[in-house]
Order: structure tokens, then C-alpha cells, then sequence
DNA sequence: CTAGGGTTAG
């Protein structure tokens, strides 16, 4: 290499391998500058590029960009193939866009790219998230007369979501039958039906479940482990019943809050200053000034743009910490807070890692029962573990805020969430806009519905539920019917707690209808019936 | 590239 020569150009390899590092660190908008520099270096993007591009803004919910990456690469006539189809379905399907998914499925069809399992998965999975679970059922059994086109992966989600709506029995007939077809039955598909069975109140079935899962290799191991586990919650507590003790209380929301942004510092104006002296010089003006605004606090342990993984079974110990997160969850969604804290206890003396998916499960039920201090400081103790926060921790944050109204601050959050290169999702922004229109804030409320929206995210039924509430509740019944509207509109099933709040409308309006009434203003139209 | 944790009422 010649010292003094000009600069070495990036070649397309490097920019691939900067776009997909990028996108995998969760920086997508600046992958998406590099994408831009290398459209203007001369070079082609090639399927490679494409792909890294389009998933890591499926990932960080920028469906839009994603499929304004997939318009310019048939543009430039690169054909798309099933991986790069599946990543903008299951983008689309997480962003409540089940219309264009179903179209975006039709294309790929006519397009020739065959759907593989994957893809069914993808659809199958998305059409019960949207609201349509028959649909989805039609689907399952439409594809399972053809066979060859479904794997043990299509029934483990269907089988979680007949579990979800409290149809254990027939989820186990799925599991049996699972069984017979030679498909294995997995940890993940068990954990769905133990879930099920307890939020049922069926806390001993899951001794039945052998008499439908017979060649299971794990299933033993779950059983003998849930034996174990009760056991030693039987031996006496060291602690009474006070879990209290196991977290630090910091109680000060302002260390929250530090936690989130250590270094609220930001030198950015010095480094433009600095790249914009060397742009004329430079061939990738924007990684230049990436790489001189690189820090090590970047790689901060305790942030991480990607969600927290589960565990993934390999030997004892991820076996472990597996099952002690099933089981969390378990204890947690009927409120046995006090044993799943000896049961975290128990196995973290025992020398087993939390993992943030660990922490994240019992910071919910701390948030939910209120015990805010708690809650605070198993985030004190996931920053000193170095154990990554991701998306669901935060949005446990948000919800503790608006428990003790402060939901005011949700704004700032979000805000600096974003800003360190965060996301947010669909399960973000009905918590912020629960805990904004709680604390009052109303028109902020609405506001984060407009952004939520303007960033190509559908509303789904709990944002419309949400939303309708917290407008009829602040009075303001014409908002609240415009939601109903717009999410009939939509096409956005109503659920049971749809009907619940609009009960509660209907008695505003009906108040309000008699006020006007006794004011002797009564008006013989009613233009909420409207359409709009 | 898909499934199992985080969101809405009473």
C-alpha cells in the first residue's frame, strides 16, 4: 500500500459488510446513509446488500424504508427470493399491516418465489396477531391437507395461540397429533401449554401431558425439574416472606432516568465540524464521520438495540434457565410474586445467570403490583450485572412511570431511547400513550398515535382501545368516537375490552345527551353516527 | 426469515 497515494474507494464487499454490521448494531438509519453513499460511489448493490438492508429495518420497525429498499432493488432488477419475501411479510405482519401483507404474499406467489415453511409460519402467525384467528385456523388445516408445506414450528404457534385463548384441550390435541406426524415436541411448544394450563387454573395438568406426549425427550426433564422446583419452594424462606431485600431500593427516578443515558454529553457538533473539513478529501464522508464519533461506551453492555434472546437449550445449565423463566412467568401472571422471587433466589445462588429476559419477567410483575422501588432496583442491579436493558425493560419503565404518575416524563424517554439508536414498537407506543392520556396529557397522547401512524406502524385493537378510553375518560367524546371510527375503519377487530370501554362512552354520552337536554338544547340530529 | 417474556378495562 502506497502511503501518499489517493484513497483507497470501498469496494461493494466493504460496503456490505459496513451496511450489515450497522444494521445489526441497530443503527439502520445510518446503514441506510452508507446504502445512499454507495448508490453514489459507482457501485451496484447486490442481493447481499439488499437483504442486510432490508431486515435490519424489518427489525427496528421501519417496514416503510424496507419496502422502499425492495421497490429500487427490483428497480435495478435484482430478483427477490423467499428469505428476502419472508423478512418484509414478517415486517409487515409486526407493523399490523395485514392488508399489504396479504397483498405482498399474492405478488410473491405471482412473482414465482416459492413460500416455504417459513413463510407459512410468518402468515399463519401474523393473521392470529392481527385479529384473525379463524383465518388462520383455515389456513393451518388448508396447508396441513396439502402436507409438506407445515413444520413442528406452524403447530408450536398454533398451538401457543389456542393456548392464549384458553382452548387447552384442543391445543393438546394439536400436540398429540404433532407427535404422531414425527414432528418434535419442543420446549417452547411445552412451555406454551403449561402456561396455558395454569392460567386455567389447571396448575396439575401437567402431569397429563405425558399421556399425549410420549417420545418427547424433554418432556421427563420438565417434569422432573417442576418437581424439584416445588420442593425446595416448600423448604422454609430465609427471608419470611419478605422478598424485599433482594434488589437494592434506589428509589430515586432520576437514577432510572441516568441509567437510561449515562453520558447525556453528545460532541457532535465538534465532529461535523471535523468531517465537513475533510468531506472534499474523503470517499465515504458519512463513515468517516462515524468512525471518528465511534466511543467505546457505544458497546455499552447495558443497552442493547436487539431484544433480549431467549435461551436457547444447550446443556444443563441453559435448560435451567429456560425452565426458571417459564416458570417465572407462570407464578408472576397469577401474582405469586412472593415465589417467584424465592424461585429467582433459589437458582441464583445455585449459580444461575438471570438473563435480561429473567429480569424483564419480574420486573413486570413488580411494576404491576406496584412495588416501584423494587422495580427500580432491578434495574440498578441489571446495570451493575452489565445485563442489557432491551426494548421490553424499557417499556416496563414506561408503564412503572404512568403507575405512579409521572407519565408525563414517557415523552423524554422515547425520546432518548431513540436517540441512542432505540426503537420503538407497537407494544411501546400503546404503553406511552396509555401512560401519557393517564397522566393526563391527552393531546400528547394523541399526538404519539399521529406519530406512531406517520412512522408506518398500524394502530392495532389494545392502541384503539387505549386511546378511546383515555379520551372518553378526559371528556372528550367526540376524540373518543373518532377512534371507534377509525378502528372500525381499519378493520380492526373490537375485543372483549373494546366493549367494556365503549360502555363506558355510551354512559358519557348519554350524560352529556341529558345535559343538553335539561339545558333546553336539544337538538333533534346526532352527528356522531356519521361517518367521517 | 417464523413460535415461548413486555401493552388496553373492571
Amino acid at each position: 500500500m502506497k502511503a501518499k497515494g489517493p484513497r483507497l474507494e470501498p469496494n461493494l464487499c466493504t460496503y456490505n459488510i459496513v451496511v450489515g454490521a450497522l444494521c445489526a448494531a441497530g443503527k439502520v438509519g445510518d446503514a441506510l446513509i452508507a446504502y445512499e453513499e454507495l448508490k453514489g460511489s459507482g457501485h451496484e448493490p447486490d442481493r447481499f446488500t439488499y437483504q442486510n438492508l432490508i431486515l435490519g429495518c424489518c427489525k427496528s420497525y421501519r417496514v416503510d424504508e424496507g419496502m422502499r429498499v425492495f421497490q429500487e432493488m427490483e428497480n435495478n432488477c435484482v430478483n427477490a427470493d423467499t428469505l428476502t419475501y419472508n423478512t418484509l411479510l414478517d415486517g409487515l405482519m409486526k407493523v399490523r399491516k395485514l392488508t399489504e401483507a396479504c397483498r405482498f404474499f399474492e405478488k410473491m406467489i405471482s412473482d414465482g418465489v416459492k413460500a416455504s415453511c417459513y413463510s407459512n409460519n410468518i402468515i399463519i402467525d401474523g393473521l392470529f396477531r392481527n385479529g384473525r384467528p379463524a383465518a388462520a385456523f383455515v389456513l393451518f388445516s388448508q396447508l396441513k391437507k396439502k402436507g409438506q408445506f407445515i413444520d413442528g414450528i406452524t403447530y408450536s404457534i398454533v398451538v401457543s395461540h389456542l393456548c392464549k385463548e384458553g382452548r387447552v384441550f384442543e391445543a393438546l390435541g394439536l400436540v398429540k397429533e404433532m407427535e404422531e406426524k414425527g414432528f418434535a415436541v419442543d420446549l417452547i411448544t411445552i412451555t406454551s401449554l403449561l402456561i396455558g394450563f395454569h392460567k386455567n387454573g389447571n396448575w396439575n395438568s401437567a402431569e397429563k401431558l405425558v399421556r399425549y406426549v410420549r417420545d418427547s425427550v424433554l418432556l421427563p426433564s420438565v417434569l422432573r425439574w417442576k418437581e424439584n422446583m416445588e420442593a425446595s419452594l416448600k423448604a422454609p424462606q430465609d427471608r419470611g416472606k419478605d422478598y424485599t431485600s433482594l434488589f437494592p431500593h434506589i428509589g430515586r427516578l432520576s437514577d432510572v432516568i441516568s441509567l437510561i443515558d449515562p453520558a447525556p454529553e453528545n460532541t457532535n457538533e465538534e465532529v461535523d465540524a471535523v468531517s465537513d473539513l475533510e468531506n472534499e478529501w474523503s470517499s465515504s464522508p458519512h463513515l468517516d464521520k462515524l468512525a471518528k464519533s465511534f466511543k467505546s461506551s457505544d458497546s455499552s453492555p447495558f443497552f442493547s438495540i436487539r431484544r433480549g434472546q431467549r435461551v436457547q437449550i444447550k446443556g444443563v445449565k441453559s435448560f435451567d434457565n429456560a425452565m426458571l423463566n417459564t416458570y417465572l412467568a407462570i407464578f408472576l401472571s397469577n401474582g405469586k410474586l412472593s415465589e417467584a422471587c424465592k424461585l429467582f433466589e433459589i437458582f441464583t445462588s445455585l449459580g444461575s445467570e438471570p438473563v435480561s429476559y429473567t429480569y424483564n419477567s419480574l420486573l413486570s410483575s413488580f411494576v404491576k403490583k406496584g412495588y416501584l422501588n423494587d422495580a427500580w432496583g432491578i434495574l440498578q442491579e441489571m446495570g451493575d450485572k452489565k445485563c442489557p436493558a432491551d426494548i421490553a425493560t424499557f417499556n416496563m419503565i414506561i408503564q412503572g412511570l404512568g403507575k405512579m404518575d409521572k407519565g408525563e416524563l414517557a415523552t423524554s424517554i422515547l425520546d432518548r431511547l431513540v436517540k441512542n439508536g432505540g426503537y420503538l414498537d407497537i407494544v411501546m407506543y400503546n404503553t406511552a400513550i396509555h401512560a401519557l392520556g393517564k397522566a393526563g396529557k391527552v393531546d400528547e397522547a394523541n399526538k404519539l398515535f399521529q406519530k406512531m401512524t406517520g412512522t408506518g406502524i398500524n394502530p392495532d385493537v389494545v392502541t384503539f382501545n387505549t386511546l378511546i378510553e383515555v379520551n372518553s375518560k378526559a371528556g372528550r367524546l367526540e376524540e373518543a368516537y373518532k377512534f371507534l371510527r377509525k378502528m372500525l375503519a381499519a378493520g380492526c377487530m373490537p375485543n372483549h375490552v373494546t366493549d367494556t370501554i365503549l360502555d363506558f362512552l355510551e354512559k358519557e354520552m348519554e350524560k352529556v345527551k341529558l345535559q343538553k337536554a335539561s339545558f333546553g338544547h336539544n337538538k333533534a340530529e346526532h352527528n356522531a353516527d356519521d361517518t367521517g
